[in-house]
DNA sequence: AGTAAAAAGTTGCAAATGCAACAAAAACGC
DNA sequence: GCGTTTTTGTTGCATTTGCAACTTTTTACT
């Protein structure tokens, strides 16, 4: 019932057939959009991958989420007044589709074929935005970072059906998703490889328990 | 744009209306569901308040998030493998709108207004409860309790145009909601209070920054 | 009103974590 | 292929935090 819903099929159908959509091809490090408020824009990756950055008045920078294929982002799944500029920048060539959220409530002229599909499809891709937020709140609720690692390996794990599985971050960028820090992280995995918890090889981790 | 429905009139209006929706009342302490996987239960409080409980393994129990009036709950939201239980609870005498998330999809006989209203109604419920868990995050990021605290301070401050608000939630629930020892946060808040950073009386709180 | 239960407040101490400052290895760019 | 940049890996140390164990205050219940 859930996800059945393709929206690789629909992209595809739809580009030409609708004024208010855009579908933009980014390169590496170029600026997707700015979070502004009101503005209501919505965007959907549909190849690549892209960084919602924060800058704040240190001139510090975070990566505050990441989005990946058929994530779905914009301001108006963000409105907390942080003070901060918020930036989308792609972190490889990507190509992103970009509308404005008033398209759930009027309809174009044309009455197209878009408009439908859109008001079916679009609320399972943020079914399973709000399911990954909810993973990560779970995440950053461990209150240990060996608790955040195992939990975090186990949810691979399942996913792969297989106590092996390969990262699908890079470890600088899962300290950062985990919200911790690196080198701690780093030290709790040489202990968990020690009290084998863990097998690592490069990028592939084996899941000794459970 | 956003949230211009109003699920006050809509449920009026609907409950007598539809087959496939339930209103119902549960006493403070009752349960009100249980996440079963792809049973894609939707709830929504119209009145009252609910936690959402993970008892594990070791017989802890821990809240996994709060549900006020008008948010929206449901396994659907959190397809997430914890092999733990999760139960929502009553906090309180509350009411509660129950549906299947295929009525979305699935128009019922009688092809009612209620259907038309909540296809395009619930997503802005929907993206409340992005942005809410988009907040959360927000907060959980933050490195030290101290930086919790005044981040969360000063989202109720800007709520309420004022330097004084009154905290929403109870210490306690405060410290489970930020994931924090609830000691901890009472020391870090002796402290902010002490450094002139807040005032506090009650459950009013003045923030003497920004 | 009286008691029980929950919440707020406090503190010492041990443990976990962040930070800084590196070295080594791998990936990238030209 | 060579230099540069990024990522991975390591460690000592200071700080923050959680935990346990209390007391006091407030709220709820009958």
């Amino acid at each position: 019932m859930k996800n059945n819903f393709n929206i690789e099929k629909f992209c595809q159908n739809l580009i030409s057939s609708c004024d208010k959509i855009q579908e933009k091809t980014f390169e590496k490090n170029e600026i997707i959009t700015t979070y502004i408020v009101n503005r209501n824009q919505v965007c959907i990756v549909l190849e690549g991958s892209a960084d919602l950055m924060r800058y704040d008045f240190n001139g510090n920078q975070m990566v505050v989420e990441r989005f990946n294929k058929f994530d779905i982002f914009g301001e108006i799944f963000y409105q907390i007044n942080t003070n901060n500029e918020l930036f989308v920048i792609a972190k490889e060539k990507s190509k992103i589709l970009i509308f404005n959220y008033d398209i759930f409530e009027k309809r174009c002229k044309k009455n197209c074929k878009f408009h439908e599909e859109l008001t079916l499809g679009l609320p399972n891709l943020v079914l399973t935005k709000v399911s990954d937020l909810n993973l990560r709140i779970e995440l950053l609720s461990k209150k240990t970072i060996r608790d955040k690692l195992i939990s975090y390996f186990k949810i691979l794990s399942e996913k792969n059906f297989n106590k092996t599985f390969t990262l699908d971050l890079s470890l600088t960028d899962l300290a950062d998703y985990l919200r911790i820090d690196r080198s701690a992280m780093m030290r709790e995995m040489k202990l968990l490889k020690e009290e084998g918890f863990i097998k690592k090889n490069g990028d592939k981790i084996t899941l000794m328990i459970m």
